[in-house]
DNA sequence: ATTATTAATGCAAACTATTTGCGTTTGCAT
DNA sequence: ATGCAAACGCAAATAGTTTGCATTAATAAT
């Protein structure tokens, strides 16, 4: 089971409740947040606490396994699996739909901005917004 | 006096407590928290609630006169006056060392992104982070 | 397999940033 | 000068997240 490995690799202890937690992720296609994570174990029957959900997320952020997203109109943090290949979201003020963006347009453009400013830049976040097109109307 | 105009034209009314906002705004060239506003018109015998500087903010940056600011690192919000001419900042993850970056990457793109998706998209937010010079070797 | 060690978990309480309700004050149009 | 709506202060509420500590469970060593 490649789960399991994943978590032995890194160094962290196979659980159920992280199992949960990853397999949650993997699920869902699109970034989640710390609640939703729980209410949907719960609902398989995997009873977990909300701490126990903030700690396992952050743990598995540390390692790699998984990201964490911002989405600058809300104040949560949310995660998704750390499938390889980096990208972004657009997302909807009205109805929060989500769109993901292939591709990234600033790998070069980070490149660059470290050599100018002698930074080591080690990531970015980018999120887009507006309103879909069914939201439009209704502003 | 200018700062006044500002909120005349957009039905705001003058008080001393928005100017002072204002000013400590126009001082600082790096996007301030708010309670770091407070702070600073509080050292200027400007006694002022925190609410208050949470309800100014807000109404100002719905008419345009100042932004909201997000590091994906903190947690706070941060605003900043709404001079002309967009731009996103670099950041350092330990030492908060702010760089602006002038120019945004992304304006061309939006615009394509918008036309591709049909989405309205009314803006971005980018931070990009790492270390700076300085703290790069103590990480 | 059993045991010892250490990490993971649950629970309650604390904390941080922000928001809200409401009574009072102030800015500004008349 | 007066009246009305907007702005403000204060206290309490809320949302999201973190922490301390006692208990439990996973893994390594025996």
């Amino acid at each position: 089971m490649e789960i399991k490995d994943v978590l032995k690799n890194k160094g962290l202890k196979i659980t159920k409740k992280r199992i949960g937690i990853l397999k949650v992720l993997d699920m869902v296609e699109y970034p989640v947040d710390v609640l939703e994570i729980k209410d949907k174990l719960n609902d398989n029957d995997i009873e977990i606490n909300l701490s126990t959900v903030y700690r396992a997320l952050e743990d598995m952020a540390e390692v790699g396994i998984v990201n964490r997203v911002n989405f600058s109109s809300d104040t949560r943090v949310f995660y998704e699996l750390n499938r390889n290949g980096h990208h972004h979201y657009l997302h909807c003020l009205k109805c929060k739909a989500l769109v993901i963006i292939d591709g990234c347009p600033l790998d070069d453009y980070q490149e660059d901005l470290a050599k100018k400013t002698k930074y080591d830049l080690t990531g970015h976040n980018l999120d887009i917004y507006g309103y879909c097109p069914k939201c439009q109307d209704k502003k």
